[in-house]
DNA sequence: ATAAATATTTAGAATACTCTAAAATTATTA
DNA sequence: TAATAATTTTAGAGTATTCTAAATATTTAT
């Protein structure tokens, strides 16, 4: 069994790794966690002692399977508890977060399988993020970011790059969630931005970065 | 902000001196909480500090107002959370304590509001002991322990006094559960046990000891 | 290729919680 | 009430996690 700390740690080089597709280097778990440099040395060292990660002085670290798989059954964990907040409780996209952090560790997994069901087998979080299987794999699918849409093309918001709150109470604020149709009427010389159409009726316009943001399924004409 | 080990103190203070009607000594929480008796003069110490109970050295501790509502607010989420995990979930009653031991610390008022909310507000879990009000009140109820009832006489199982996972297994085999309905057909000279009619059909024999156990509430003929 | 900048690790110490063993206090009992 | 038993506290130390400051290694820039 593992420590909450611990757990966190390992979640923490998950989302490096994937987002940097190599090693997780010490100074980028350390702001990850806002920790220090220091404390985040320490913890590596326990890790790979515990065979979670794979770990070379000065050189970095990735999970193992054993740490792999770890990951994913947090990231399950996470993911069916924030559905569970979000559809059965009603808590909005923005507020689901932090309190499926705390409800990760609770450890039962008969709970987990339960609570799956009870969600009737969903694959994906309110944020549009994949929820892994039990034995971590993840259900894929075809997206792009909203940026690559030339005018006239039109998606379905699928998920988001990143979710922190003030950028998912913005997409409240425009009624913009998951499933929402979104048509790009004309892209703007300044900052890139785009005029966009939101399930067909308000229009309103979207920066580039926040298109870069927002992952759409094409609709197919 | 208290500790995941502060709560669970005050926890055990609480229901110790529920059952003792005084004050709570050190060797009766070292006791519930499987820990040493030093241990538990370190916490109290730092309890007191933080005003949660009233400490006199050698002479046990009691909960001051503040301690008090910390413990009904725990033990509101641990009992709110059973009847999520019996009700929705379809754990059986001996399985819930566990995973709720977990729950109750989660930290989110909110959250606790809702989920309150979306189990239509129940006032006794799945054992029968009453969920307080988040002011910490007690739903009380007019209820005897089955021992008290002569023959003749019948009841509904309301609550348990005790619920130890054998004992709820041992209900469980018998068929009682919450609402099942026990009618005394005679009183045995044997270590003082009773025939028992389980809900109008089945006949068994509990035993003195399990009968204070199950509270009734005493049909009116 | 060396100096400077950056990143990482080590050393030493702090906090929270735990323990065993010994000392102190309170309760029992005869 | 004095001796004994039981309980509680203190002392000293261990594990887990964290920190700051100093030392070391790596990378970058000249």
């Amino acid at each position: 069994m593992y420590t909450h700390t611990e757990e966190d740690y390992i979640k923490a080089i998950f989302k490096i790794t994937e987002r940097t597709q190599g090693s997780a280097h010490t100074n980028a778990i350390a702001g990850e966690l806002s920790t220090s440099a220091a404390s985040v040395t320490d913890m590596l060292k326990k890790l790979a002692e515990k065979t979670l990660i794979h770990y070379e002085k000065y050189r970095g670290v990735h999970l193992t399977g054993q740490g792999k798989l770890l990951a994913t059954k947090l990231l399950r964990k996470h993911r069916l508890w924030e559905v569970f907040l979000a559809e059965k409780l009603g808590f909005e996209w923005h507020e689901v977060h932090d309190i499926a952090e705390q409800l990760e560790h609770i450890r039962s997994d008969e709970l987990v399988k339960r609570l799956d069901a009870y969600l009737d087998h969903p694959k994906f979080d309110p944020h549009g993020d994949p929820i892994p299987s039990s034995d971590g794999k993840f259900t894929l699918r075809n997206q792009v970011g909203l940026e690559t849409l030339s005018p006239g093309e039109s998606g379905f918001v699928v998920g988001l790059k990143e979710h922190d709150t003030p950028f998912l109470e913005y997409l409240n604020s425009l009624n913009i969630r998951l499933g929402t149709k979104l048509s790009v009427i004309q892209w703007l010389p300044y900052e890139k931005s785009r005029t966009m159409r939101i399930d067909n009726a308000r229009e309103s316009v979207l920066s580039f970065q926040a298109c870069k943001n927002i992952y759409v399924k094409k609709q197919q004409l």
